[in-house]
RNA sequence: GCCGCGGUGAGGUAGCGGUUAGCCUUCCGGCCUGUGGAGCCGGAUGCCUGGGUUCGAAUCCCAGCCGCGGCCCCA
């Protein structure tokens, strides 16, 4: 019998599960905050959604399979295109600009390892309908915050535009599909092989050469960055829009309170083929992995039937988050657990037991009963064990006059009360 | 997809050819008839699976499975 969990795939335990909650709830704090409507997009799609535009690597590595009349299913690997998809059919008629956000379970073909597992969660951020800076910049903007909230506050960001890259390419009539190839191989360090593709297509050398030294740049000097990359790219105009696109999303940014560092890479390119402007990561010092990418994606909604929509999102990795939280012990939430415990003793009548906790919980008062038959020594030790402040002592005696004994652990003091004298109740248990 | 390292009760570990498989935490029971985190006593659960070598395997060999890291890529 196989009884483990499948490969990659994991039980949240209580303290896990606390955590992932409290991250959820920051998230959507943010989408409040700002305006994103939650949604929720089904687990299982059609292959062909990822297929069309998601890149070889997420299509590689799809959890894929049949249903029961042949068509092709699979688990989500990403929720921006279900979300792209909603766009372009149910919401075409919303008024633009619409923000949306999710928090969703994504799936995975991958080798499982730290910080990547084959099931995770992911909480995003969509945007449809403007081409503004501002909207990419505002895609900054929650990021930095939710980080903030949860408490990475020395997460920084590393941003880039598709579009230096794509522009350059598109001078010398180089089509789509050969471009996200480039780009793809340049994400891998491929180089070598990606000048050659360049070469075969057409590419002028003096383009070529632009490319390997947009590539080798990258950092935080801003002005510098800014002036090396259109120096390299003044010859090609439509290449210095994207980057000059890029500095007023930066700058927009920085006013909207971004104040983590910003490395800026002209040359920087991403796995996802549907991105065509802006892209970005953001992560933390001495970890390998990025905690939350994204970028601009203005054809997909268009891809997908609709009509054209420019649209920019994020998706923060919210199981990342988790690992490396608990990995540092920082930020992990108790789970929330009641401060009470109703324990019975001698011959006091389940009946009872049952009334007593139900009054409390009419109170408002959360309680735990308790069911496995200690006596009380032990109920007690149970209860301090589990961190928990009261246990109310119901027995014989107490059934018979209708009272409870509320014993303060701490004080280790106790007192009788009348089970309903609800005031004298709550003002023993101190706002419990 | 590739490359390393590793699998001993529920968790953490010792043992590395012959041990009654040891220890810590946990859990259960008792000391304790309705009042405390302690203590003491007792108890429960284990050598990943399958082959092989050997008089004898947790220990050595092979394969598989699972886990953990790294690469690549990604959240």
């Amino acid at each position: 019998m196989q009884i483990d969990t499948p490969r990659g795939m994991d039980d949240l335990l209580p303290r896990e599960f606390a955590l992932k909650r409290k991250i959820e709830e920051v998230i959507r704090e943010v989408f409040a905050l700002y305006g994103y409507l939650e949604i929720e997009t089904p687990t299982l799609e059609y292959y062909e959604l990822f297929a069309i535009k998601s890149g070889e690597e997420i299509r590689q590595r799809m959890f894929e399979f049949e249903d029961k009349a042949g068509r092709k299913l699979v688990l989500r690997p990403e929720v921006t295109a279900s979300i792209a998809r909603l766009v372009s059919t149910k919401l075409k008629a919303w008024p633009q600009p619409i923000r949306l956000g999710y928090i969703a379970d994504c799936y995975r073909y991958d080798e499982p390892q730290w910080g990547r597992r084959r099931r995770f969660w992911q909480g995003g951020f969509e945007l449809f309908g403007s081409k503004s800076p501002l909207a990419d910049a505002e895609i900054l903007q929650v990021s930095h915050e939710v980080f903030n909230k949860i408490g990475l506050k020395d997460h920084f960001f590393k941003v880039g535009h598709v579009g230096v890259l794509r522009k350059l390419l598109e001078e010398f009539k180089v089509d789509e599909r050969d471009q996200d190839k480039i780009l793809t191989m340049l994400d891998r360090k491929e180089i070598d092989d990606a000048i050659n593709v360049m070469r075969g297509l057409g590419v002028g050398e003096e383009a070529v050469k632009a490319i390997q030294e947009l590539i080798t740049l990258e950092e935080y000097d801003h002005e510098r960055i800014f002036k090396r990359a259109s120096d390299t790219l003044s010859r090609w105009k439509e290449a210095e829009k994207c980057l000059e696109n890029l500095r007023e999303i930066i700058e927009a940014a920085r006013e909207g309170g971004v104040d983590s560092p910003i490395i800026v890479s002209p040359g920087f390119a991403r796995g996802l083929e549907y991105y065509d402007g802006f892209i970005f990561e953001q992560g933390i010092p001495g970890i390998h992995i990025s905690f939350n990418g994204g970028g601009r994606y203005d054809k997909l909604v268009e891809l997908f039937g609709g009509k054209p929509t420019p649209a920019v999102g994020c998706a923060i990795g919210i199981t990342r988050i988790m690992q490396y939280m608990l990995d540092k012990s920082i930020g992990v939430p108790d789970p929330p657990r009641p401060k009470i415990l109703i324990a019975g003793v001698s011959k006091v009548s389940p009946r009872y037991i049952s009334k007593v906790s139900r009054n409390l919980r009419d109170l408002g008062v959360a309680v735990e009963v308790e069911v496995s038959g200690k006596k009380l020594p032990t109920a007690i030790e149970f209860a301090v064990k589990n961190g928990m402040r009261y246990v109310v002592i119901v027995g014989e005696r107490e059934e018979e006059g209708q009272k409870i004994v509320i014993r303060n652990l701490e004080t280790r003091t106790q007192m009788e009360v009348d089970l309903v004298d609800v005031d004298k109740i709550m003002e023993v248990l101190g706002g419990t």
